[in-house]
RNA sequence: GCGCCGAUGGUCUAGCGGCAUGACUAGGGCCUUCCAAGCCCUAGACCCGGGUUCAAAUCCCGGUCGGCGCACCA
């Protein structure tokens, strides 16, 4: 059979396809990559993940949602770092217009370095140019320094330039002012912060989540739907007092146990392990509270809508992989067939990086006045000016002397004081102060929260899911009427998505296209909207047509109409996973469906 | 961005200088009392551009897109 030789990537992308799950953008143009539509299905079951997202961050966590521009205005991106950070270096050739990332050029120019014999005869390098992290004047430098010229013409090599990563835009007519696809939805929340503050009442820790595209226009994108140049981020930004990591309700998450892969673990090559997050805590494999809290939500997120336990792992960010923002990193990584172990969410801790850059870019106080618990009493000197003794001296510069005695930053010298004002050195004599001793009450500092950040790939979670729900079945079919001894078993293709989940929450059937089912079906269909399900209709075909259909885009139930029900207003109910069917009375309906979607088991019965 | 390979109905696929295969799916009808049954009908494709040739899906060149390897990936 030539469909079970095929990849599982390759079958679920097949079933995307044809089914309106995910097509890829631009087709009748020829495509382009990094850019894949959501068909009627797949945006059906990817608002029903952000949904489940939600529950978990807006209700649960208490996070409030906000939206704010995809576009960005280039201050913000300059002070958020991305316009200086988040760039390849490139080198172009003035004599053949080949283009070069600049890093990689000064690598395979200067190597190799030192050559090893390998024990199957060959050489390899095993050091070469350390480039990493140097910035254009650098490696710019190297390339001066070194003589490198054109790879391909031998030519003089230009001046490295930075290739940004961003979408720029441009905003208003005219291109006066320079703006970017936001490469991230965090800096729009960072942004506000302000506001956020005033909103929250000056109180840490609190939350604030924002579901939205993204963009970043990768050089080359590949592996299909995992990284595409416009993607869904599910970003919560979680401002905490850095002073007090102390999660208020860590109890939430006691008991999730989670993989863990630190960073130790991963050089020194040995294998992630399973514990309890108190103990990771505990043990100091995860620094700060509010980071482990987070990942042992994530962890929920993941096993509730429906990504096997033994496929996800926390794999924290090793020295050099870690964003310029960040310092600390777990990702949760997925295990897929197709790319292994993929990146679906980020957990950093940002601490302050974001707020400070945007409080020195903005000018703007981007802290937080946090009272101590008891005032701090301080008994301190000092030094009361006599007016009537400074003004007559220096005129028309006494409240320039004023301000620099308030300063405080003065010295006093045989009672006398000396001040440089204007560049010219003036004494303030004994006569002209007194010195007093006051008690001064300190009622708490400013501070700058620091950030946790959970960040959710959504498309790549809802890939993950995609290949996690698909699985084909052989059904083993007794036919006699199978008289050629070809024994072809039957196959069910299924997603097996949680009834939550499922695009279409429940299917209608009538057994036989007859006018009586059909109308009476249709009266079905009324009823469940009311309830506010989707409910597919379907009469072409047989049922048992009808039933395969439904389980290939993991519709939960299918209510089947027969001549029963014309009698006694019964229908059944058929369970996707099962294929059982239970009967229940059409006044029930929306009644049982409602406890099945909540995950009653299914043979128990009305 | 480099190298190798590829692109044919909605999906999968045969053909590789001379009428474009077949399966599945889909739409309509008949039949049919619960799991892709059967019968009839219908619809639907050679990635784009250039070249070679009497003739190109097929050969050549360029592009686009995809897969794999290298590289990149906040």
């Amino acid at each position: 059979m030539q469909i079970s030789d095929k990849q599982k990537y390759d079958k679920v992308i097949e079933l995307s396809r044809r089914r309106g799950f995910l097509w890829r953008s631009f087709e009748i143009y020829g495509g382009t990559s990094g850019f894949w539509d959501y068909g009627p299905l797949g945006a059906a079951l990817k608002r029903k993940i952000e949904e489940e997202w939600r529950k978990i961050y807006v209700i649960g966590e208490g996070f409030f949602e906000i939206e704010t521009p995809t576009i960005g205005i280039k201050e913000v991106f300059v002070a958020s770092g991305h316009v200086n950070n988040f760039v390849d270096v490139t080198v172009e050739c003035t004599k053949c217009g080949a283009e070069y990332r600049a890093d990689h050029l000064i690598r395979d120019a200067t190597k190799p370095l030192v050559f090893e014999h390998g024990e199957d005869g060959t050489f390899s390098h095993v050091l070469e140019t350390n480039v990493e992290g140097l910035d254009v004047k650098e490696l710019d430098k190297i390339i001066r320094e070194d003589d490198i010229k054109c790879p391909s013409c031998g030519g003089e090599l230009g001046e490295c330039y930075q290739s940004n990563l961003m979408f720029k835009t441009s905003i208003g007519a005219g291109e006066k002012k320079v703006g970017y696809l936001r490469p991230e939805t965090a800096q729009g929340i960072f942004v506000d912060f302000p506001h956020l503050l005033r909103f929250y009442r000056e109180k840490l820790p609190f939350g604030i989540v924002q579901i939205g595209k993204a963009y970043r226009n990768e050089i080359s994108p590949r592996q299909g739907v995992i990284r595409l140049r416009e993607f869904t981020l599910a970003e919560a930004e979680i401002f905490i007092d850095y002073m007090d990591d102390t999660h208020p309700t860590f109890e939430r998450v006691e008991g999730e146990k989670v993989v863990l892969y630190p960073r130790e673990d991963q050089n020194d090559e040995k294998e992630p392990k399973e514990m309890g997050i108190e103990e990771a805590l505990n043990k100091k494999m995860i620094e700060n509270e509010f980071l482990a809290y987070n990942i042992a939500l994530a962890h929920k997120f993941l096993t509730k809508i429906g990504i096997p336990k033994e496929k996800i792992r926390f794999r924290q960010h090793k020295e050099e992989e870690m964003a310029h923002y960040a310092s600390d990193c777990w990702d949760a990584e997925i295990e897929t067939e197709q790319f292994g172990w993929i990146e679906v969410i980020g957990i950093a801790d940002r601490g302050d990086y974001d707020l400070k850059a945007h409080s020195t870019a903005s000018g703007q106080d981007l802290t937080l006045f946090k009272s101590f618990e008891n005032p701090i009493k301080t008994k301190k000197k000092v030094i009361k000016p006599k007016m009537g003794k400074i003004g007559p001296v220096f005129k028309e510069k006494t409240p320039l002397v004023l301000k620099k005695l308030k300063e405080g930053k003065n010295e006093i010298k045989d009672g006398k004081i000396s001040l440089e004002i204007d560049g010219e050195e003036i004494t303030i004599g004994e006569e002209m102060y007194s010195l007093e001793e006051v008690e001064e009450e300190v009622y708490g500092e400013r501070i700058i929260p620091h950030v946790i950040e959970p960040s959710y790939g959504v498309d790549r979670i809802l890939y993950a899911l995609l290949e996690h729900s698909y699985r084909e079945e052989s059904l083993n079919l007794e036919t006699d009427l199978n008289l050629n001894d070809e024994k072809e078993d039957e196959k069910r293709i299924v997603l097996g998505f949680n009834a939550f989940l499922a695009p279409i929450d429940v299917a209608v059937l009538p057994l036989l296209t007859k006018e009586e089912l059909i109308k009476k079906s249709r009266d079905v269909v009324e009823i469940l909207k009311r309830e506010n399900l989707l409910a597919d209709y379907d009469d072409s075909g047989s049922i048992g047509r009808r039933y395969r259909r439904q389980d290939e885009v993991g519709t939960p139930f299918c209510v089947t109409i027969d001549f029963e029900t014309l009698e006694d207003d019964t229908v059944t109910i058929r369970e996707r996973d099962t294929m059982k069917q239970i009967r229940v009375e059409k006044k029930d309906l929306p009644n049982v469906l409602g406890r099945l979607r909540e995950g009653e088991e299914f043979l128990k019965g009305p």
